[in-house]
RNA sequence: GUUCCCAUCGUCUAGAGGCCUAGGACACCAGGUUUUCAUCCUGGUAACAGGGGUUCGAAUCCCCUUGGGAAUGCCA
């Protein structure tokens, strides 16, 4: 199947989860259609592209598994390839010189006037136009440029290119004929040094043309010609811009399906005029709705907490973190959520995307990622939290046999790897007590029982979780105290919070004389 | 301003004119299990933006309104 998506994007920053969910869509969507993934990295912005940033989307990718097909080609590599384009375009009187003769004159694509042939073009009807009253109409090889006035009287200025206007008349307000664009006219309006002004021009009438083409998940989309202006591919320094770069490079590397962000629709409808003077095909498009933050804005490089290396510096899993991903603008369809990569690539088509923007939920990528935790092996589990508990202090002194029971009675309990950071208590006496909890929990019959408990724990024999549960009891006997309430007590006396484990498998993990140790810590601790 | 796009629980979503008394998940609330914590189980609160059409029948099709977003860069 000749099928090849790409992602493209550009290394101006670290590389965010709007991005990346654009990069997992194309994976998920060329996988599941069999084609090949490519990967494009957009580095022509000099200023800002840097080194640091390609290596952290290099890095991203890979933890994602995110396994792209080929080489990964640079745009800067393929400058001369652009400028060739532009020349081609030139000399096809497809593209201009925005000021012939002058020295750094940008160069202008101009969208074709002849275009009726082309496949992405319909003719929508006649059109007439009044003007603002005391502004004139000009027309110059740029396009038109003229003045309405809105429902609110204000006049305002309007401009596009020559193509939006075919059969264009030009009247003044007594019906006199201005000016007419045709075949003849329009060779002189494109050598014209000076735009053509209609001082007194009252309306105009056309025939309006418009571009349209079938995405893959938005439908049919459709813009008058007559909005569009002609766009610069080539600076005044000589450098060629995104819309003819990104072109080019979508030839070269034979780009048949784009999938990409909603905010690119626009460029789309004039891409299509590119490819189509290019003497190429046009791709399939389809665009992605944007992903919005909790403030209901697109994710930008401006939002702190959304870049996608953070996610695995916060303890996330990379396959739920893809799994969360993935079901932000799309669904399979039924009911199901979580679901491996297999599953996804199986089920994966743009069918189901989205059409409108989607809200990221960390609290819902941590709930997945908790399913994701609870499942893994149990060894691979302690392996990783073990990996990931280097940049605590708390491990310096953690031996590796407490720490694997430990993590055994923990990994139910745990979202992502950060929670280990409270696993500290396990591995020092040294911890500060939750006052909202001490207080709550430790009042005088507590603080009885538990000296009780400290006397009874002297001279129990036995090490088991049992015999904690054991000697529990007999305190709360002794003091009267409700069976279980002294269990919330005691786990703050040897934890310092309110929530962890079973308290009697704690107790048996810390041992005896630390527990010991631990319960005449607190009650020589006064309540706040 | 102009053009384009979008609109189902707080959030992610199911929904292709009758299967909808609108389903699932997260979150939240209430119970249960665990003599404790967490997991887990059961139940509950909660949505078709508004108004017109079309139709025997509309969350679904059309129009308008409102609200949101995007583009309108010699950024990509």
């Amino acid at each position: 199947m000749d099928f090849k998506a790409r992602f493209a994007p550009s290394p101006t920053g670290k590389v965010h989860i709007g991005n990346i969910r654009t990069a997992i869509f194309n994976w998920l969507y060329t996988r599941h259609c069999g084609g090949e993934f490519l990967l494009r990295i957009e580095d022509t912005d000099l200023e800002r592209s840097t080194k640091q940033a390609i290596d952290a989307l290099y890095d991203c990718m890979k933890w994602l598994g995110l396994d792209y097909d080929g080489t990964p080609m640079y745009q800067t590599t393929q400058s001369g390839a652009h400028r060739e384009a532009a020349r081609k375009l030139m000399e096809a009187g497809h593209a201009y010189e925005l000021n012939p003769g002058e020295e750094n004159s940008p160069v202008l694509f101009r969208l074709p006037y002849d275009c009726d042939s082309f496949p992405f073009v319909r003719t929508v009807g006649d059109v007439k136009i009044e003007t603002a009253p005391e502004t004139p109409v000009s027309i110059s090889r740029a396009g038109l440029v003229w003045s309405i006035v809105n429902h609110k009287g204000k006049t305002v200025e309007s401009a596009a290119c020559l193509a939006g206007f075919k059969d264009l008349q030009i009247y003044a307000a007594d019906n006199t004929l201005l000016f007419s664009l045709n075949e003849e006219t329009l060779p002189g309006i494109a050598a014209a040094k000076d735009p053509m002004v209609f001082e007194n021009a009252a309306y105009f009438t056309f025939t309006r043309r418009e571009v349209f083409f079938v995405d893959l998940v938005k439908g049919e989309l459709s813009k008058p010609l007559d909005s569009i202006k002609d766009l610069i591919i080539i600076r005044s320094d000589s450098s060629p811009v995104f819309h003819l770069a990104n072109v080019c490079d979508d030839v070269t590397q034979g780009v048949t399906h784009i999938v990409r962000g909603d905010d690119h629709v626009e460029n789309t409808f004039r891409h299509l005029f590119i490819f189509q003077t290019l003497g190429f095909k046009v791709p399939t498009y389809a665009h992605l709705p944007m992903l919005v933050n909790a403030a209901g804005k697109p994710y930008s490089k401006r939002d702190g907490d959304a870049f996608v290396g953070d996610f695995r510096e916060k303890g996330f899993l990379p396959e739920a973190f893809f799994n969360y991903l993935s079901l932000l603008g799309w669904s399979p369809g039924d009911n199901r959520e979580k679901m491996n990569r297999q599953e996804l690539i199986e089920a994966f088509t743009l069918e189901h995307a989205q059409r409108s923007p989607a809200q990221f939920d960390m609290v819902k990528l941590m709930n997945m990622n908790g399913l994701y935790i609870a499942e893994m092996p149990q060894a691979e589990f302690e392996q990783a939290v073990w990996d990931f508990a280097a940049r605590w202090e708390w491990r310096t002194n953690a031996d590796r046999a407490t720490f694997h029971k430990v993590a055994e009675l923990m990994q139910s309990r745990t979202k992502t790897y950060m929670d280990a950071q409270t696993w500290s208590y396990f591995f020092s006496e040294e911890f500060e007590f939750d006052p909202k909890g001490f207080n709550k929990f430790m009042k005088e019959d507590a603080r009885a029982a538990l000296t009780e408990l400290a006397a009874i724990l002297e001279n129990m024999t036995g090490t088991a979780a049992t015999d904690f549960e054991e000697a529990i009891r007999k305190a709360e006997t002794a003091h009267t105290i409700a069976q279980g309430k002294l269990n919330q007590p005691l786990r703050i006396c040897l934890t310092g919070i309110t929530v962890g484990a079973g308290v009697y498998e704690t107790a048996e993990i810390l041992g005896k004389e630390s527990c010991i140790r631990r319960i005449r810590r607190a009650l020589a601790h006064e309540n706040g």
